[in-house]
RNA sequence: CGCGGGGUAGAGCAGUGGUAGCUCGUCAGGCUCAUAACCUGAAGGCCGUUGGUUCGAAUCCAACCCCCGCAACCA
């Protein structure tokens, strides 16, 4: 069978805060879990993604912090990637929109669109402020609510009463940036024809047998606005020259300080990140980007040269050094080629599944060939904090970085795929997240690989003159158990039903218990040794495979119980395409000695005091600006 | 207002026409190898409301109610 390749799109966090409990909640986790699972089948994948440098909320968070907004975003960046790490992420590549390559990607695109007749021009009428010699962004403009009366509405949306508004509605506008008459100039900007791109959508989706495994929200989502009708979409805005800057050619637009709508450049990161992670490759590999073929955009490689350079020197950007077997990123991106997976929360539903999907269908008929859409589209909902979105104003907030700290990747990857919200909101509480660590990964599965192992240090590990594991034969039922648990893992995370592949793996976990249980060797052992050993056998065959099926789900939970066997689990060859044989084929702890050092697994965690619990449930200090 | 998602045992969730399931919690019993962990059993739900289609509805249709999101520093 084909051994297509796979490319996982993250969603882009924006560098305008932290990352809440809610980021891989939504997307970071279920992303990983995909990734790690696909590369332990061994195919051949990617995972990209970056940090979202540009955009108002950034810009407007800076000015508030009196920071130049690159500075702002970059400081966040990284601030981004130190937790990535911290989470284990395993990205092919994390860099940012603030990228040279980037730049010449979207603009690329740009051009291309425009050649093809899918972008058109449009004139708008916005306020323009003379003291700060530029237009002023509806979010700039404030006033009175003409519907609730409510005095500090913006220009985009009264907070007041929730009315989306448009500047003009506004009594009394003003500038936020201080006392200035405000007038209005006409403004042309570029919008995307949605319309015209709205056939190629709907034949797109009436072809996809993809999406009818989308979860519901997602197909609903998606079909309501192709419902609704698609219209020309701005693509350019008035910037300061604040985004990527349109490409050569639109001089006059470039002048004026125009910039790529954020949404239009930030989706089309996926692209460009693939195309910096193969550049990067081949610069690593023949140390000259010279040589390098990029194709079917035109792409200007030598101009590129410092941007590879700097991208290899890794200071902005995550890249490991698992990017599958080609280096090429057209076998990601090609139709046929490669499968693509794509995570999100469910607020970026429509830039993807319709925008972004209708981009690339566009780039398609513009160059003649067929860039690959979005196949699985997995955008998850909410974990929201008592009842309410997390917010940092009013301290609604579980900050990712000292959650993990604190609580450990274990406890805190088990709590967050279990109750991953994909297809509801669920709301966070502490008890919840301590019952699902002590009464459910610590009793079930940290406790049968516990007992089993204590058990085995006790009674067998030292015992001379007895069979090798290899010559026992461990009972069907349990072997038949493994293999089911392979089987219904590998199904259900094709589908991306997270937390039910996660339960499969504990239900495995309660099996293993009652096989202990119902086996009772600690009674067989004293009468039947030889009896006793094929049962020890047994169980160090559940803990040794619950270990590989935890793999993509608990990493460390898989290392520490693979060390004390004495296994390793590798990524198998690139091509693969078998989780099954990651399965442990016959038993070989033929040399497995006593275990030493042997602790529990999983630590108990206890209900903190209210005071405490304050805290965890605090942000912490705003330390941003520095 | 509009569009979308959700409303199933105390809690969190599965379940898209055919005798209501899972995990946790609760209660009772068992075991004692194991991190007061494990195993067995029980109690607990008129599946948001009302009406309709059907031999039969949590599941399809209609209306309504409530929660959440789409607009906020936010996935």
């Amino acid at each position: 069978m084909s051994q297509q390749k796979i490319i996982i799109a993250v969603a882009w966090p924006y560098a305008n805060g932290d990352l809440h409990l809610g980021h891989p909640a939504g997307y970071l986790l279920p992303a990983d879990v995909m990734n790690k699972f696909q590369r332990l089948r061994g195919r051949d994948v990617i995972m990209v993604s970056g940090s979202d440098m540009h955009g108002t909320p950034v810009a407007v968070k800076a000015w508030k912090d009196g920071v130049a907004p690159q500075d702002y975003a970059l400081m966040q960046h990284k601030r981004h990637m130190a937790v990535m790490q911290q989470l284990g992420l395993e990205y092919s590549l994390y860099t940012h929109t603030a990228t040279e390559i980037h730049a010449q990607v979207v603009q690329q695109v740009f051009t291309t669109l425009d050649k093809a007749g899918y972008i058109i021009k449009q004139k708008t009428e916005q306020f323009w402020s003379e003291k700060e010699h530029k237009f002023l962004l509806d979010r700039y403009i404030e006033g009175t609510c003409p519907f609730c009366g409510f005095e500090k509405a913006r220009g985009d949306q009264c907070d007041n009463c929730g009315h989306a508004l448009t500047p003009d509605e506004l009594v009394n506008p003003y500038s936020i940036f201080g006392d200035e008459e405000l007038v209005k100039r006409v403004s042309t900007n570029y919008f995307l024809d949605l319309a015209k791109l709205q056939p190629l959508l709907e034949k797109h989706y009436a072809d996809n047998a993809d999406f009818k495994i989308w979860r519901k929200h997602v197909q609903a989502t998606t079909q309501a606005w192709l419902a609704e009708g698609l219209m020309p979409r701005a693509i350019t805005r008035d910037m300061e020259g604040y985004g990527v800057a349109l490409p050569v050619g639109y001089e006059i637009e470039r002048e004026e300080g125009k910039v790529t709508y954020v949404w239009f450049e930030a989706v089309t990161g996926y692209l460009s990140a693939s195309v910096a992670l193969s550049m990067l490759g081949k610069h690593k590999a023949i140390a000259s980007a010279s040589s390098l073929e990029i194709s079917p955009l035109a792409i200007d490689e030598a101009a590129l040269i410092p941007a590879v350079e700097a991208l290899a020197r890794g200071e902005d950007n995550i890249s490991d050094t698992y990017a599958g077997q080609s280096l090429d990123w057209q076998s990601y991106w090609l139709a046929g080629q490669a499968k693509s997976y794509y995570f999100m929360g469910k607020d970026n539903i429509p830039f993807h599944s319709v925008i972004w999907t209708a981009m690339l269908l566009g780039l398609s008929q513009a160059l003649g060939v067929s860039f690959n859409t979005p196949d699985i589209l997995a955008a998850n909902q909410y974990l929201n904090l008592k009842g309410a979105k997390f917010s940092k104003s009013t301290g609604n907030i579980i900050d990712t970085k000292k959650f993990f700290e604190e609580y450990g990747s274990d406890a805190s990857r088990f709590f967050l795929i279990s109750r991953m919200p994909e297809n509801k909101d669920y709301d966070f509480t502490m008890q919840e997240f301590m019952d699902a660590n002590n009464s459910e990964l610590l009793a079930n599965l940290g406790n049968f690989v516990n007992r089993s192992l204590v058990f085995w240090n006790k009674q067998f590990a030292l015992a001379q003159s007895e069979k090798k594991f290899s010559e026992l034969t461990i009972d069907s039922e349990v072997i038949s158990h493994v293999d089911k648990a392979f089987a219904d893992t590998a199904q259900l995370l094709e589908e991306c039903k997270f937390a039910k592949a996660l339960s499969v793996v504990t239900e495995l976990g309660s099996f293993a218990n009652k096989y202990f249980n119902d086996s009772q060797i600690w009674t067989v052992v004293k009468t039947d040794r030889a009896g006793a050993q094929v049962q020890m056998a047994g169980m160090l065959y559940l803990a040794a495979n619950i270990a590989r099926l935890l793999a993509p789900f608990l990493p460390e939970f898989s290392a520490n119980v693979s060390g004390y066997l004495g296994m390793k689990i590798e990524r198998p060859e690139v091509g693969r395409d078998d989780w099954k044989s990651l399965q442990l084929p016959e038993l070989e702890l033929d040399s497995l000695g006593e275990i030493a050092e042997l602790k529990p697994l999983i630590a108990r965690l206890e209900m903190i005091e209210e005071g405490n619990e304050e805290n965890q449930a605090e942000s912490g200090s705003d330390d941003q600006t520095s």
